[in-house]
DNA sequence: GTCAAGTATCGACATGTGTCGATATTGACA
DNA sequence: TGTCAATATCGACACATGTCGATACTTGAC
């Protein structure tokens, strides 16, 4: 599907020098991520059962007014990495998997050496 | 060797529900990641020639002043991300493989999932 | 239609951030 | 020693960001 698109998209960290364009497009998605609270909405929506979570359940996790866990829970929409799904009066969330993998394929050069020093445990999942 | 340690180390993003401590040693390496010109930055340290570059190298690719540029290069080692070292006049950057890892592992069981969608297409290179 | 609960928006505030010019520091070299 | 080039630090500024309380907006239930 197109799930995968993106993994061939974007901005291997170590290929090449990131262009300014492919660079303003990334960070913002970075910047979304690159807050604890924001990490952890979108840690505790990823591992939840189902891969969502209703905002409702999030909100008491954290000492924060639910203004503060809404307006955090945009900026993760916004930048494309939460979908949002209302149903009824709640509000549910899902990571993007393309966001994701967005994301994953800018360390992905990056860990391949590393994982290629370490030849002991073959890349633990990758082979069959 | 140790190098592979952080990938152990490092919170999997969706593995379970990310620690407020957690969150809060992750959120500082990506904000540090987070900017369009830093971005820019650890691109271009990472895939030059033997993975470092010079300072006075990495200037002229921005329309920057040096004191702004000298600020996010700081920013970037003092963040973990970025060693530092200097020879004669000149200081030189690589990145540091165990910050890189760490954030790959944060999408890499992120990654997974969306690899598993795409049956089609034998995982790119994963499967022998 | 009214009410209550979940969620979003607004305005305000303190703090953080990116940028600059000016200047200090460092190290090579004549 | 003095000078020059590479880099770092400082102070200042405009702007972005995280947070809150107050309030408005949905939507299901009675």
């Amino acid at each position: 599907m197109s799930i995968l698109d993106p993994l061939a998209c974007c901005t291997p960290l170590a290929h090449e020098p990131m262009s300014a364009d492919q660079a303003a497009q990334i960070a913002p998605m970075l910047k979304a991520l690159a807050d604890p609270v924001r990490l952890r909405l979108m840690s505790m929506v990823m591992s939840r059962e189902g891969a969502e979570a209703c905002a409702c359940e999030l909100l008491p996790a954290f000492d924060l007014s639910q203004p503060t866990i809404s307006h955090h829970l945009k900026v993760l929409h916004e930048s494309g990495l939460l979908d949002r799904e209302k149903r009824g009066v709640w509000v549910y969330f899902r990571a993007r998997p393309e966001a994701m993998a967005a994301l994953g394929s800018l360390f992905a050069t990056a860990l391949a050496p590393a994982l290629a020093t370490a030849t002991t445990p073959a890349t633990a999942g990758a082979t069959a």
